[in-house]
This record gives C-alpha cells, structure tokens and sequence, in this order.
DNA sequence: CGCTGCCCTGACACCGCTTGCAGAGCAAGA
DNA sequence: TCTTGCTCTGCAAGCGGTGTCAGGGCAGCG
C-alpha cells in the first residue's frame, strides 16, 4: 500500500539503516549517499510511518494540549499560538478536552499522555487538582498556561495585579462603589478568580475602602453569567457606580444587562474587564490586556526546549506583563451618585 | 519502562493474543478469562501503546482536522464541536493548520495524512484548491464542513439563501440603497463570499434593484477589514442606508466604523451579518444564524459512520438551515434617505 | 608495511501489538 | 462411537521503522 522504507532504500542501493540516517539527517552519511536517498525517497513520495518510528524510537513527534474549553476565546487563542509553533516545528497537535470541566475528571492519565505525546500543554488547569497533580508530578515534560507551578515551565500573567490595575483604573476615576463579577460562588478549584479578587480588595484597601461583600456577583466566566451577576448587582438598594468584571465575556454579558434597562456603560456606570478579547473593542470596553497568543506560543518553545528539540527560548518562562486599555466604557461617576 | 501487553498477559496467565482480544471486546474470549484480564490490566495500569497497535493494525484511531484557522470564532466552535465528538469515541483528534491560509500550499499531503489518521474533517477549505482537491480524491475518508462536494459527507449553510435572508430583511424594512461587504476583491478560493454575492444580489433583483458595483467594500472577513470596508462606504457620497456584511466579524468592525463617526447602527444605518456569533447578542447585531457547533458535531458523526466505527446518523449530511435573528441593528430607513 | 582510528555502511534484533492459523476441548448429531 | 462444528486459546509472523554493533575501506603515522 504505502511505500516503505525498504522500497526507497532498494530505489537507492544502499540499506534502511542508512535510509533512515541519511532522512533524518545523521551524521555518518556519504553526501552523494544522502542526495541519492533524498532524491529516492522524494521520488517515490515517501512518507515515514509516524506509528513505527514512535515504537521503534519511543519518540512521538507530537505534542498535546490539555484544555477544559476550546472554543471559548482565550483557549482558542491559546491554542493558536501552540499551533503555530509545534506546525513550525513539524510536530503533531494533540488536542485533548477534558470534557465537563466542572467534573475534570476526565484529565488525561500520565499513562495515556505519554503513550501519544512527548510532552504537553496544559492550560488553565488547577494545578492543585489531584489529577492535573499527578500529571505535574510525573516526568513527562509539561509546559503551563495561565498558572505558577514550581520547576515547571509556565506563563500567566499576574491575576492579582491585573484585577488591582483595573480596580485602581476605577478609583482613579472617582468610583467609591465598585462591584465585582466573579466566576463561581463556591470555591471552584481554579485559582484565576481567587487571585483576581485579592487584587481587587488590595486595590480597595490601598485607598481605605472595605470591600463590600454585597457587592460580589457571580458570572461563571461566561457572557451569559455576566448578564445574569450584572442584573443582580442593578437590583440592590445601592447600585454600584462601576463593575469590575474578571473576564470581557463577562463584561459583554454585563453590558447587555445594561442595555436592556437602557443605561449606557461609561456614562451610567463604568464597567471594566480583564482578557484584551479583540471584541472588547467593538463595544468600546475597557480592558485589562494579556497577550494571549503569544502566552500559547511562549509555552510551546517553552516545552521544545524542555524536549531538547530546540534552543531555550530567549524570555525566562514566568509572569507576562498586561496592560491598561482605557476605554468608552469607564469615566468618572456621575454627579449625585 | 510501561507496562507491556506481555506483563499484563502474564499477570493473568493468558497469552498475549487473548490479552488482546479480551482488551477490545472481541468475541471468543472466555467471560471468566476475560474478567481476569481486565482485572489485571487494571491492576497494572496498564494502556495499550498506540504506535504499536497502529502499527500492527493500520489502523489509528485518531482523525484529523484540517483548517486554515484556529483562533476565529466560527472554528474554533466547529471544533469543539468536533472533539466532543472524537473525545466520546475515544479517538485521538489531530490539528492539523494550514499556515499561511492566503498560501494554502501547507495542506497535508494525503500520504502525510493517511499516516497519521483515519480519516479527515475539512474545515472551510476551498474544494477547488488542487491541494484540496487531491486530498478529496484520495480514497481517504473525508467529511467537510462548510462546502458541498459530491459524494462525500457534508455539512454547510446554503450561502446563498443565507444571503438573500439577510438582504431581504433590510428590503422589507424599506431599504432600497444596500451596499455589501464581502471577503476579498481578488477572486478567493474560498467560494462562500461568491455564494454570499449572489445572494445579496438575487434578493436585489427580485425587488427589480439593480446591485451597484460601487456599494461593495471587501472585509477580508476580519473585523478590522469589516471596519475599514465601513470606512470606504461612509466615505461614498450617496451612501447605503443599510449594509450587509458576508460575516458577523465584519459587521462588528463596521459598527466600529460607525461609532468611530458618531452614527448609530440600526439609528442612521442598518447593519446585518451572517453566523449567529455569541457577540451578535452583545452588539445588538441582526444576523443569520448558522449551527456552528453541531455543524462540527455532525461532521464528526458521519466521519465515524464513514470509517464504521458507529451507525450513519439519522439526518442525512448536507444543508443545515439558518435562522434569521432581528435585533437592533436593522430597522426601517430614517426619512429623507 | 603494519597499525590505529575515523568514516561510512549493512545486518539484524528489537519496539509492542494484531491477527491468521492451527489445535484443543467439548457438545450435539449421525 | 465417530464426525462435525463450535468456542476458546496460543503460536508466531509480521507491521515499518530505529539503533546497536561489527566490519570494510582508507588516510595518517610510526
């Protein structure tokens, strides 16, 4: 059916063995040999076997990539950014959901991972779930999105300073009553929100504010959530004058809350988000931005290198920094309020 | 290193063949042998090695998807809704990206594929790209999203119905001067703008409008294409009073576009686009909706039917109906228009 | 001229699983 | 009792590469 090895090697004169070096670029190959087997192996459209090179070898040429979401835009662009870079570097994606993220039980074992891959991304995972655990814990190289694991190569950006930069964003503004919108009430195994709220009590505190717990909302990161948590927070007595939203899809969600009682973001009330999400533009929404694509790229070379297959990459892995986006969305309060 | 089909046959005092046959629910397997290999397979944590049973069988047990992006809302969704699919079949999902979409020469090779899956989801590539067009002709299983091909499994939108939806409406609402914003002025590959144009255009005619060649702007389906396609039309000095734009991307950037110039969309001009993107909600953005993700879904499904592996499902591939979702962006033209 | 050491190459034993084939055991039918 | 036909099981030959090892050729050196 498909050609072998020993069909190019036949076509060429010379042996699998040195068909084999020679494709692969090993050094012991007459040039003339290696041009003859090139030629041979372009000749007959040959394609090594990916499945007899990984048992031979124990090599995979392929690494996976662990994510609870895929088409929400974070993952997605996370994702991208791998793509590119394992594409570049002529390795296979893996792309492994973990299905019901609210049951991550379905994390892939160490076993299983390392029977396909060389090494894998995880992204956004809890890194104190105890199967994200015993995936860290295992020596297969891991490279990590969007959390801090010791010896272990990772990107994030400071959760906690980022909520403080759109917090104090809207106290420079003038806003005493900020409310924020959540992800999960009950403590949800991801840390991202945890460390979002810090940053928004610090920011609070910095400035002698005690933060209101009544002014929590939770919107499960998600727009329609946001929608939800923003409507809670426009039925108290007391109405905050600003929202800090921990994700843009929640501040989307927010903002339609809004609209459906026909105030405007910016000039009702303020509303900020985190993410950098390319919509948050569209709608005129502040933002707190993070380089996303970059992160999924960064965590690729990240674990090529770990791999040995490349050259570390020229960053030291760790905390990227985000950036301030000041839009329509936020102004000072307005008078009265 | 891993544990081996021998140590598990071992374990339970079988050979390796009926390991084998225990482990994959093969008939002709004693119910008490059987018992007693699963267990000691479990005991052992044992995972069968992909690469070797690849090797020994031919077969993968992964399929590929084949796109030209990852990160754009409309595939990363057929995604998702592709690997919930592969995830429950437990089968191995490969993502494969073209590069470089505008240079489409990055499609793998059918022998690159066919090594390494068992069969390909084609996501939005042109069918009349050569590249393509041998990867179709290969006896390689196959199922596209978002073109028809004959005889292999399909699922898209009618682009053109989906068109003449979207620009009737804007007709019924009293809009007689429409422009368009399509993908690229350059005949594209792709040939869903060709569809979309035809559409738009077919609506126009059917109310005896002629289409304008000057009220067409390109978006490259981008939002900032979408933004600067807006820009051009804004600038015309009989400008539309309502626009059509091929994509719900493009229609965000236009509604940039117009706030940039302080007009209202569905106030001063009306805006329609074509996905049922989650935005559209947000942006209060008229659309035609289309089922992305259980387009991506049912791709999946009748992959699987291909290959054998489950019964066809029940709806036969093919056109997937869109809906028309009426929001705020599109009304009647203001007076004096 | 013989020896050493370096290139280059081929033979061949795996890697871990699947599968065709053959054989053993056993019940049913002749 | 002897076939016949099942069910169940093991043997062993691959699947298509990789990597070790040994060997041949040849230049350099004593």
């Amino acid at each position: 059916m498909a050609v072998t090895i020993r069909e190019v090697a036949e076509a060429a004169g010379v042996s699998t063995a040195t068909v084999s070096r020679a494709l692969r670029g090993l050094p012991y190959v007459d040039d003339a040999t290696r041009l003859r087997v090139l030629a041979a192996a372009a000749n007959l459209d040959y394609v090594v076997s990916p499945s007899a090179s990984r048992l031979a070898s124990g090599r995979t040429g392929s690494i996976a990539v662990v994510t609870p979401f895929i088409a929400r835009w974070f993952f997605s662009t996370v994702l991208s950014g791998v793509e590119q870079v394992t594409h570049d570097a002529g390795l296979d994606l893996l792309l492994l959901g973990v299905g019901d993220p609210d049951r991550p039980s379905e994390v892939p074992t160490e076993q299983r991972l390392r029977q396909r891959a060389d090494g894998a991304i995880i992204v956004a995972l809890p890194a104190d779930d105890p199967e994200v655990r015993a995936l860290l814990n295992a020596n297969l190289p891991v490279s990590i999105v969007g959390s801090l694991v010791p010896d272990v190569p990772c990107v994030a950006i400071d959760d906690a300073e980022a909520a403080r930069k759109a917090t104090a964003h809207l106290l420079n503004l003038g806003h005493r009553r900020i409310a924020v919108i959540s992800g999960s009430r009950i403590g949800s195994i991801y840390t991202t929100q945890e460390h979002r709220y810090r940053g928004y009590c610090d920011a609070l505190s910095a400035v002698g504010i005690e933060p209101d717990p009544t002014l929590v909302a939770f919107g499960q990161f998600t727009r329609e959530g946001g929608e939800q948590a923003m409507g809670e927070l426009l039925n108290l007595t007391l109405t905050p004058t600003a929202v800090f939203c921990m994700s843009d899809e929640m501040a989307f969600g927010a903002s339609v809350a809004l609209r459906r009682r026909g105030l405007v973001a910016g000039v009702d009330i303020s509303l900020i988000g985190i993410d950098g999400h390319p919509q948050s533009e569209v709608i005129d929404l502040s933002t707190v931005e993070q380089p996303v694509e970059s992160m999924g790229r960064f965590a690729a070379e990240s674990l090529l290198a770990v791999l040995g297959l490349t050259p570390p990459p020229v960053r030291a892995p760790g905390l990227v920094s985000t950036r301030l986006v000041s839009r329509g969305s936020t102004a000072s309060p307005r008078d009265g309020r």
